[in-house]
DNA sequence: TTGCTCCTCACGTCACGTGAGGTGGC
DNA sequence: TTGCTCCTCACGTCACGTGAGGTGGC
């Protein structure tokens, strides 16, 4: 019977040597017997049993885990569980570095479109990224309930030029103004703007607010801490209040 | 100014009081003030800034990398290069659990078509699983040199039957020996055999194999070992030896 | 006075990596 | 004798979690 050493083993095994030393110290993979100077001896079956022990490690199972396996009378009861577990821990990660990814995608997007970089933009971008959803969410709300009023609009238009029948366009305008009226305040009260210079969140006048020239996502306001106009970015606010979102 | 104590700071940003206390520690965020009794007061700023720290870290960027980039005079300089870091090593990580899942994956494939189990059988489920590959290739490799010589074998078999033809037939022959004797030697070559009892990688001899009762992945051989014929799973081995795989 | 919050040590996590300083074995 | 390998401490990693024992602040 050959032995091995603690540096054949671990070559054999594609191991450091402290690894297989640890796996001593672990009482996962004791040597059967050591030399005269103290020195670790493996057996063929202590190399079977590192070779099971470093299979299952690249699986990704921990060594308390292998451990009890291998200590186990009846292995079979318990290998599924820690495999049905570490693939459950598997997926976990798997979701959470892509949820990862996903923000750092994000973050980068955003930072194509900002113009002057600041430590405090990175505040901005979690602000923005923070309340995407829900701004996209209104956003959307605020179109499709146009559709219907405004498909209205060119019905009765074109029967009235057509037709002479100007009744529809009356309905219409009932319909229309109300409309008008009510995402404006739906809107002004859950759109909120960043400064592009002292990073204040904040709520503009609603008149102010209401007339200005704007993009999709920016808007033309005014900052009540540093006093200027600029082109603000557009962000979701739950209530009136800026400060506490 | 308003002025936060660490657990306030910890529950608007979602961590524990420790991690505030940590990331001073750290000086990542140390408080801009402290009460006479030595409490933590944090400033609306310092909030503003645990909120970034939150953010980066929800994306994976170590403190050190945080501590860096809040320290930095020009943070548009490093801000995208950490990104990109960051986005490296979470598709490492993406990666490294995907290899690992498939290995699980694999793991309980074997498992199901395993009668026996014991410990030793995650070594064999090991060995398989390495040479996989390779055995995967040397099937396929005789499979495709044997699909023109079987097309051989039955068109000079018609062309006998329909038009009397037997040359082809003869040509058949002198192709399909030679082939026959090739492949035999290279899978006796390439395959080896584990004991499901014994977990003893081994060859049979070349004429105990040639003759004995296989399906696709097994072969009714004798183990050296324990000297028990039985249903052994086929593996793959690199040379003539088997212990040394 | 009573809860609640916060404070500072100080050790634990997980699987090793990395020296330091010394020695076995060919 | 000279390399090479191996030995045992012992500390470091990373971002906190978890008590212990004590105290501030309403």
């Amino acid at each position: 019977m050959s032995k091995y050493t603690t540096g054949e083993i671990a070559k054999l095994c594609g191991v450091s040597v402290r690894t297989v030393q640890y796996y001593d110290s672990r009482n996962i993979l004791v040597p059967s017997e050591l030399s005269e100077g103290g020195r670790r001896l493996y057996s063929e079956d202590d190399l079977k049993r590192m070779r099971i022990i470093c299979f299952l490690r690249e699986a990704g199972l921990p060594i308390n885990s292998i451990s009890e396996l291998l200590a186990e009378e009846h292995p079979e009861n318990i290998i599924s569980i820690l495999l049905d577990q570490q693939e459950h821990v598997l997926q976990e990660e798997l979701h959470e570095a892509q949820k990862k990814l996903d923000m750092i995608d994000s973050i980068k997007q955003e930072l194509k479109e900002l113009e002057h970089f600041s430590v405090e933009s990175i505040g901005d971008i979690a602000h923005i990224m923070k309340q995407k959803d829900k701004l996209t969410k209104m956003r959307w709300t605020t179109v499709l309930t146009g559709i219907p009023v405004t498909a209205l609009q060119w019905i009765s238009i074109i029967l009235w030029i057509t037709k002479g029948q100007w009744w529809l366009f009356a309905v219409w305008a009932c319909v229309a103004i109300p409309w008008g009226i009510a995402v404006s305040v739906y809107y002004y009260r859950h759109a909120a703007y960043i400064c592009p210079e002292c990073h204040e969140v904040f709520k503009p006048p609603f008149k102010e607010m209401f007339w200005a020239y704007h993009t999709p996502k920016m808007r033309r306001v005014t900052c009540p801490k540093c006093g200027q106009k600029r082109l603000c970015v557009e962000v979701y606010s739950g209530r009136d209040g800026a400060d506490n979102g």
